[in-house]
DNA sequence: GCGGCTAGTAAACGAGCGTATACTCGCCGA
DNA sequence: TCGGCGAGTATACGCTCGTTTACTAGCCGC
């Protein structure tokens, strides 16, 4: 008998659920939309494909509830004024290194096929990110600021995919210190 | 018999095959490679499916030879040290608001699925881009100071297809000019 | 004038995708 | 004890993808 303990799990709607969207999170935010299949997905939660038509409607609809949930950057965007490049270069150089734990803001870079989800993740960079941001700020030409330091933010994962991650010396989050004051008009020099 | 002179085409190989190539480089540079079908290419110059896989073996070999054929951004990048923080920021800002005619660097951005594909981009931003700006730098740190430019140069790109273009005003220009200068080390402030 | 090389064509192949359907099986209240 | 509800499953459907194969038709040297 050998007993043969493959924990077999209990049938648990809620947790399942759960396990198919913390795979289709990490997925989503490793891959992108378009490479992620939701075989792939289902495989990784270990549970059956038709569940995610279940209990998401669709792949887009499982993409659409995984960036709802995602708390994304506004720990760095919210907080004084002064310190926000600091913070955004210090969560920039963890970008450059390894891995961040919130996957989404990779996709945000690929995931660009589908016009559903183009929508999705436009909608989001801009009330997540881009508006935050430019309400911080302030002034005329705070959306073209916080722009340009959106770009920087992106570019970084960009490069971080395409040629590796490269860990950063302390001068280097300095030098992405300024870089960001400059992006957003914070210039603290005399 | 009204004649019907739906300009057939003279049949001739090597035209055929350059209006594959254009075609090609078109909708990689707009689309991305996984986006693009070759239908789609095929289609767009006119000619039949079987004739990528005719004259470039496949998908992925006339993906490389858009590759390779692209000039890229070598007139910026040769030049003057002084003069490359400018020159990189006003082919950015040329990028910020329309489509750049050297459409191989979008395709840079995405196309990442297949390994293959992955690595032909990675070894072409590396020759063509990061390795020339670093040997134009010099000093021991360059080749991180050329990749955050490139980070802010691939952003750029990211941010413009993500939310749409926007047209910089000269000072956005100027500050651009200093984002790069900061970055490369070429701070030119006494 | 004509046969053969070749550019170009039409159609199909197998694989993989997202999705939908029909089913099995374990648990819980009556 | 047992009937049914629902979580989980196996499988198939329709589609599109990249690729391949068998074919058609025009030009060029003889």
């Amino acid at each position: 008998m050998e007993a043969q303990v493959t924990d077999a799990r209990p049938r648990d709607r809620a947790a399942t659920r759960q396990r198919l969207l913390e795979a289709a999170r990490m997925l989503f935010g490793e891959y992108g939309y378009e490479q992620v299949t939701v075989r792939m997905i289902a495989s990784a939660a270990d549970a059956n494909i038709a569940l995610v038509g279940r209990y998401f409607g669709s792949k887009s609809g499982l993409f659409g509830e995984v960036l709802a949930g995602e708390p994304t950057v506004r720990a760095v965007v919210e907080g004084d004024r002064a310190g926000l490049p600091r913070r955004l270069a210090e969560y920039a150089a963890e970008r450059m290194s390894h891995d961040p734990e919130t996957p989404i803001l990779r996709s945000l870079e690929r995931s660009a096929g589908d016009p559903e989800i183009q929508a999705l993740v436009r909608e989001r960079l801009h009330t997540v990110v881009l508006e935050p941001i430019a309400a911080l700020l302030g002034g005329p030409d705070a959306h073209v600021r916080a722009r340009m330091a959106t770009a920087v933010f992106l570019g970084i994962g960009s490069v971080r995919r395409l040629i590796g991650p490269e860990t950063p010396s302390p001068a280097d989050v300095d030098r992405l210190t300024a870089v960001f004051e400059l992006c957003l008009g914070l210039e603290t020099r005399p």
